[in-house]
DNA sequence: CTGTTAGCGCTTTCAA
DNA sequence: TTGAAAGCGCTAACAG
């Protein structure tokens, strides 16, 4: 029923030294007798010990905490983005407090807000489709908090983030339909004001040029790429005056949700129409094999970009410098997404 | 570059008022006259002032910090739980620091101690498949730190979970196959030192007793659930002298691996086999129509455990009181998952 | 190598 | 209704 916790101070009282000393100790600090190190490490183990990280991080105001926040956290490239983050920074010893934006703007603000009375050390941030509007995003600049963006970014000066390179993916991807022989490809594209989307198009558009194929806009349909515009998008691309042969989606949710929706007014992938899109390989693969993929991992993601941003913190007294990572993808061409050209 | 924070000494200095009324005002303490109130706000306003929560944690020997256990957050289930959790415990003011156990005790136990000396007010945990032994969770009792297990649970003594019926979800979903006139049913279950996969074994037992239909051992093919498990078992069944027509999966990895496998061998789904498992609505509809599921939604059992694991926390001066939330489940059968009756 | 001392920013008695 | 003062548990100067 008592519980009190045992402090740095009850280990020194017992053994008969200061408290100063029992925290070098703990700290393992050079400046410390092997001999008193080890009798202190001896009880701490025995009374069962635990740091209070409350007070010590109030002490060196730092709380070894990361702010990371996400559209979903239930989106599979964000989870295991998520995995890839917490596994980094649990090994650097920091906890990381996790929110999702929901795609809302509003709800990014007053994340941010509730991050800095945390006073976490850095923020792990990939923006809302809603985003705009980069004000909030200023405000950790001002208090000097760094961050860096991963997926999802914007074009504000001076900023790291980590993303996979998105013109060379989506190039790669039309590349590959083109090899199969579509001529009218569309491209189910997501919301302008990211430079993903806005890099995945160019790529898009660069490759068609390349290949002497006319770029045309109505094979350009976007949306907000949720479950939902599957079948809406479809519609509109049936709708045109002529046979789209080809597909390339701009992230997974939009193209399975389209796959289901052709399938179910039995139009034939890939004889019919040929599709690639973002993904992760190890839920595309199981969802979809008709699905070429531009593989997309989250994991990795995760990692690169908590180590930058731990770089980052620790760097802080220098000036900082600012970093792109580029993550290179593959293809993953499953035989059932290939058409026959015989 | 100054980066010195507002204190609430800052306000009061200014103010020409005493800090612990700052304090006082800012906590909406009732013994603060209007008018000082007003004020105090005005200015922590206008100078931006933030609580450390560090400080004020401190003090009060509380976190507002909530540890969450789960086996692997990218499994979509629990990424939608934590989705949950993650909700409700912000809306409480409460943050939450995950970590995975990716299915090891011995991770599991290094994590007990993280957040024990995080000082975490409460934890959730859905154990490992490898847990068989419940010292390292004794350890929070002991330091009488409520945790309730949502999902994945044990029969220790005394504790609080939220799990969904698998007795009556199992012994649904296999009325279901009888119904549909499978006679030999298969059932691929998990460890069994995990309550869930015993009672989904009990269910599925209890229907065929119901139903006057023979239970053979060697239809029962255990395994830890994983994608890698799906292909394995189906080997083993069908080297079984007899033909399988129906099957019950106790996870959506393995049932959804193990169509997969039987596509490719070219058996039908449902015509020669029909299959039964656990699931999320939202995934499964979209990755395999084929498959009728016990939907089990992480959100609801991530709210709900939360939800409880806060009124323990603040009930924690009054006896302990331990409660199990059953949640219900209903199948989600699709047109494709049918067999036709003709 | 070890002890003394001060203080991180906040809350909370106890007095006034 | 407000102020003074103590202290949560730890770390970091500074002195010895």
């Amino acid at each position: 029923m008592s519980n009190k916790e045992v402090t740095i101070h009850d280990i020194a009282e017992i053994l008969g030294i200061n408290s100063s000393t029992v925290s070098r100790a703990l700290n393992n600090s050079t400046r410390v007798a092997k001999k008193t190190k080890d009798k202190v490490f001896e009880k701490a183990a025995e009374l069962g010990y635990q740091r209070n990280h409350l007070a010590s991080n109030l002490r060196k105001s730092k709380t070894f905490t990361l702010g990371v926040i996400v559209p979903r956290i239930s989106r599979h490239f964000f989870s295991s983005a998520i995995a890839g983050i917490e596994e980094t920074a649990f090994k650097a010893g920091y906890t990381v407090i996790i929110c999702q934006s929901l795609e809302s703007l509003e709800r990014e603000e007053s994340i941010i807000n509730t991050l800095l009375s945390n006073r976490v050390d850095g923020v792990l941030v990939s923006i809302s489709m809603e985003t705009k509007n980069y004000d909030h995003l200023q405000g950790l600049k001002q208090r000097n908090i760094p961050f860096v963006f991963f997926d999802r970014h914007c074009d504000i000066a001076n900023n790291s983030k980590v993303v996979i390179d998105d013109f060379e993916a989506a190039f790669n991807a039309v590349e590959h339909l083109i090899a199969q022989k579509s001529k009218n490809i569309a491209h189910f594209s997501g919301p302008q004001n990211l430079e993903i989307y806005k890099n995945r198009f160019k790529g898009y558009k660069a490759a068609l040029e390349k290949h002497h194929i006319l770029y045309r806009e109505e094979l350009v349909i976007s949306s907000s790429l949720m479950e939902k515009d599957g079948a809406t998008n479809v519609k509109k691309m049936l709708a045109l005056p002529y046979k789209v042969d080809g597909l390339f989606c701009a992230n997974d949710v939009v193209a399975i949700s389209a796959i289901q929706y052709l399938k179910k007014l039995h139009i034939k992938i890939p004889e019919d129409i040929a599709i690639v899109g973002f993904s992760n390989e190890s839920i595309s693969s199981v969802i979809e094999p008709a699905l070429t993929t531009v593989n997309q991992s989250g994991l990795e993601i995760g990692v690169a970009s908590t180590n930058l941003l731990l770089d980052k913190i620790s760097d802080k007294s220098k000036q900082q410098t600012h970093k792109t990572i580029l993550v290179k993808t593959n293809l993953i061409v499953r035989k059932s997404s290939l058409r026959d050209s015989k």
